[in-house]
DNA sequence: ATTAATCTTTAGAATTCCTTAAGAATTAAT
DNA sequence: ATTAATTCTTAAGGAATTCTAAAGATTAAT
């Protein structure tokens, strides 16, 4: 699951990335308005948290172009202000949830998830696929009943994956996703093959079927 | 499911069962000492929300009127300071869980939750998983009948695995769970391990199997 | 004040995983 | 069919995480 941070107030952007980072998650920041632009009208999110009060622009105004250049992804606003205004403006605009400063990690943690969940990213903690299950409370993946174990790099990729599905995802979607961006993508793409070899010898052994096909050229998908 | 809420700030209290009202809970409001003693004294509730600085004496002192007359509610302290004593003095005199002001609403409706789920859990105050038992009256665990003494943190961390079994706990959760929220604990996790070590070391000489499995890179899961 | 119990820190060992690399296999284009 | 590009497979080195035990700090109890 990657996420975007934006946020101008330093401390609070790198304590909320440690966090995050810690809970798994891929972390990308931005400190401002310009930065975060930038980020959110080339990359996609699965969370975007966003402080409106930025030093050179009101986030609120960032929302139209994550609405336009990110769809999918869920967006938690923060706000110093208490103000039911900037609630309400940023519920109407598409926002997910609210938080007000100052918060407890965890709760944001427990919103990031309750926003994940409700796009049905999360699940309802069981996801099934044909006859792989995948419980994201346990993070036990199954074929056909049988228990697999995947390492955080397998676990994270199929998931990808079966969130995705059906839907052709290039190395360099996935290399964004499961990887910082400042990882040098440009002409090396092993990491990527060396682990879906290994899911899908891990699929393969437990008896199930290989349902991610290789697009050549183009990319990998998981069908069904 | 009936909530008495002991709070002297009138807004946060109407606040507080607003919210509750609109989950479905019965409140009760009490604004200060001497009205909280009565209904204490009267009434049963399932939870107690309890600010321990009140105009008119101290919350703590609240804790043996509502053990006396109110022995099977689960009990959940607020308090705006944030210091280790009072949630050590809270917790050890029976409170079920320690929230620090500023919260969401959110957050205390599934600290709630929680502390009803763990009621339910004990009915005759003993727990069970495979051969270990524990009584959370005595706090005294046993395996296979053999009894084994734990300290206090490693009770809490065994109680915090068993009542999340099969789910993985990130070490970030952990410890914002047994200890104070430090962020900037963030980078050691030493502590972890080594009660982690006593607790399964205890276990084992005990003759009992390591159910706690290490998910690398995830965090921890008690598992059956 | 002294002792005992508990918690935290430290440091090195052990384990697990990620990446790299190199050769083999596959695919697409000519 | 030949060639070039892409993808697959495997193994090993190195990086990161976790384990363990023991020493040093706290805290609690007498």
């Amino acid at each position: 699951m990657k996420i975007l941070i934006i946020e101008d107030e330093i401390e609070l952007l790198i304590a909320i990335s440690n966090y995050l980072i810690k809970e798994n998650y891929i972390c990308e920041l931005a400190d401002n308005f310009k930065k975060a632009e930038e980020k959110i009208s080339i990359y996609e999110y699965d969370i975007i948290l966003l402080d409106i009060t930025l030093p050179d622009g009101n986030g609120l105004e960032l929302i139209k172009t994550i609405k336009i250049n990110n769809i999918n992804s869920g967006l938690i606003i923060i706000s110093a202000k208490n103000s039911l205004d900037d609630k309400i403006s940023g519920l109407d605009l598409g926002a997910d949830d609210y938080m007000t400063k100052p918060f407890q990690l965890s709760e944001l943690n427990s919103r990031i998830k309750a926003v994940l969940r409700r796009r049905q990213f999360d699940g309802n903690n069981i996801m099934k696929f044909n006859e792989i299950s995948i419980d994201t409370d346990s993070k036990t993946v199954s074929v056909s009943g049988q228990e697999i174990t995947f390492t955080k790099k397998e676990y994270d990729m199929f998931m990808y994956f079966l969130i995705n599905k059906n839907r052709v995802l290039t190395k360099e979607a996935i290399a964004e996703h499961l990887w910082q961006d400042n990882i040098d993508l440009a002409d090396n793409y092993d990491f990527i093959y060396t682990h879906l070899n290994n899911i899908r010898k891990k699929i393969k052994t437990a008896g199930g079927r290989d349902y991610i096909k290789t697009i050549y050229g183009m990319g990998y998908k998981l069908s069904e």
